[in-house]
DNA sequence: TTCGTTTATGATAACGTTATCATAGCAGCA
DNA sequence: TGCTGCTATGATAACGTTATCATAAACGAA
């Protein structure tokens, strides 16, 4: 039988020397916020603090019948631990940040939804924001949600302001960066290259006999990475420059894809083929050539950058690049997982490589 | 002149009474977290804990040398609050959570992106998390979001579960059901009926001449509620029953949409209109049309719900119902801001109301 | 001059939890 | 018998911040 003193469950509150002695300071008010506290349960469990958090943590480590009156008081209560406490004394906050450049494209929420999955597979959770592609914002954002003090970050994109990602350095905790390739990732990497992306798929254009290409892009640093893929194929292929069609601003759009294809239709010459950054535009380019009878993809190919569901879909199905979103996020969370259970991962960079699914249009 | 007195940063740590008194729990240890926090600022700036709080909240409080000071000091450190002691002392997290049902369906997303517009712009963060669709889960999820004790907490759908109704309703924080309606919410509702909305669709349908109407749905609240609209839309028309086909599972597809279509198009007699419970499925029955060289809306009239991007860009352009994703997702957060400044709002139930988008399709 | 008010700053306690050490009782063993 | 180790529990301090009260100096009004 082990020891079974008297305990008192803090008497922080209510000490009778209070009111004897000057006090200065915060009184004692009524709590506020009327959620239980481990006091509370320890009171009903007729315990100590301490043990309640231990049953709570640590089941085994606590007598059987303890557990039970513990458990009693926690469900009679409706005792919900407070994670702010929590995190503030143990130094793990159970929060995993992300950043996004925008919560308006489905694919980068695919990656968030991987994300999701993978953390709360190990009772994190999710704390996330968007950026809306702007630098500055990115920066206000990882310090708002530094002061969260995360046990882990994930970045959809790299972080190229050097203040940034000094500060994430400096946080001392694992980061993620994602939908990228880089040989020098803040702390790792899971993605592409989305340069080789672009070389890839417009290679592809060149060995299906296509010779007059034409890119179109955004304003953003993925984009801009495949369109630089996109020239130098191009370039090893002998032809010179290359032309990029540009939309108004990401997220790019199905009906920008059309506006887009519109213009580039009436071209003269008209282009063989039409690389679009993305399948969203893409998509709109195929129904654009739809609408205009022309024919896809005897008179023009159309490829796109991203496997959206919606390629395989469409008619005539759509010729692009896979980009595995879902996995993206879902391993991006394993590593922070490992790193956090104190894995030192020797490799820093996990490239998915880039995989041209041909279908129909191109 | 103000008061100027020898200051001392809060020598909790170090002081040389240790090692005299006999000491017991936790021992001093080197801070394995190197963040910097107030008492380092403090000390560089030469002034108190208290006064470097008080210049960081409420700058006019504080002299302009003294807070010219600080600033220097919380630069040079980088200095960045950590947000859980401020949660645990002052009872504001700071916290929105939310709830979606899965981040695999682009139309939550868009909710999403209107919280976290309208809750990052009062400062506060965005905690998310999904549920897979299970109640179960739901309620899991509830309980864990709730442990950071969030200010508010923003649901896509309607809680059904009474116990997590309960649980939701003894938190103390304001709430918001969203995308759906109901006379009875736990706090407020800020939505639409998809009943309704189902019934209005369908009696376009009929209004256009359509006799042998589909339904199709989903094993999911908001579809069963869309599906009982359109049933009594049905009924009150005087035709009878009404045929539903149901998808495998949520989130639906592109692909999903098609082969449903398929099925439909091979009924003999062959139904004049088809209502799709999302825009998604209802883009893959036009895309399915297509390939079977239906007419639409000629042969078969085509509906969806939900004024997806590429429901504008598809051609026919489709006929739907307008969901205000984005909106929803805004005013959620603006009612919790507002609630979190005290108001006391007499609206509790915000209804956007159905509004029909008569396009090309139907 | 006196006294109340304002301004700027500080001291202290408290928030609710966990890390660490302490200890009573018991079992095992020589 | 005495020692060691184990089990179950507890006491205390600490995490980093903010709420509250306190106070010195300066200011202003009577």
């Amino acid at each position: 039988m082990p020891a079974k003193r008297p305990n008192r469950y803090s008497e922080r509150r209510g000490n009778d020397w209070m009111g004897k002695v000057k006090r200065r300071g915060r009184p004692i008010r009524p709590r506020p916020d009327n959620a239980p506290s481990l006091e509370d349960v320890a009171r009903r469990a007729g315990t100590s603090i301490i043990t309640v958090s231990r049953a709570l943590r640590q089941p085994d480590k606590v007598r059987p019948e303890t557990r039970a009156r513990i458990t009693e008081a926690v469900e009679a209560l409706g005792y919900i631990p407070n994670l702010a406490a929590s995190s503030l004394v143990s130094r793990r906050s159970g929060i995993i940040a992300v950043v996004v450049p925008t919560l308006g494209n489905s694919t980068f929420v695919d990656t968030l939804h991987g994300l999701s999955d993978g953390v709360t597979a190990t009772g994190r959770q999710l704390l996330v924001g968007d950026t809306g592609y702007s630098e500055t914002a990115e920066h206000a954002l990882i310090t708002a949600l530094a002061g969260r003090r995360p046990d882990g970050i994930a970045i959809v994109g790299l972080v190229r302001n050097p203040r940034t990602r000094t500060l994430l350095s400096s946080l001392g905790v694992p980061v993620v960066e994602t939908w990228d390739m880089t040989d020098d990732p803040i702390d790792h990497v899971v993605g592409f290259s989305n340069t080789e992306a672009g070389r890839a798929m417009t290679r592809y254009l060149l060995d299906k006999g296509r010779r007059r290409i034409i890119f179109v892009g955004a304003h953003e640093p993925r984009s801009r990475a495949r369109e630089a893929g996109y020239r130098s194929a191009l370039q090893d292929a002998g032809l010179s420059g290359g032309t990029t069609f540009f939309t108004e601003e990401p997220p790019s759009s199905f009906g920008e894809g059309r506006r887009l294809m519109h213009r580039i239709a009436n071209l003269d010459p008209r282009p063989d083929a039409v690389f679009f950054s993305t399948d969203v535009l893409a998509v709109g380019g195929i129904i654009e050539c739809q609408h205009l009878g022309i024919e896809v993809p005897r008179e023009i190919a159309i490829a796109g950058l991203g496997d959206l569901e919606i390629g395989r879909s469409i008619v005539p199905t759509l010729t692009t690049v896979q980009i595995p979103s879902y996995q993206m996020g879902r391993r991006a969370a394993e590593i922070l997982s490992q790193r956090l259970e104190g894995a030192e991962l020797t490799q820093k960079i996990v490239d998915f490589g880039v995989n041209i699914i041909a279908r129909d249009s191109a």
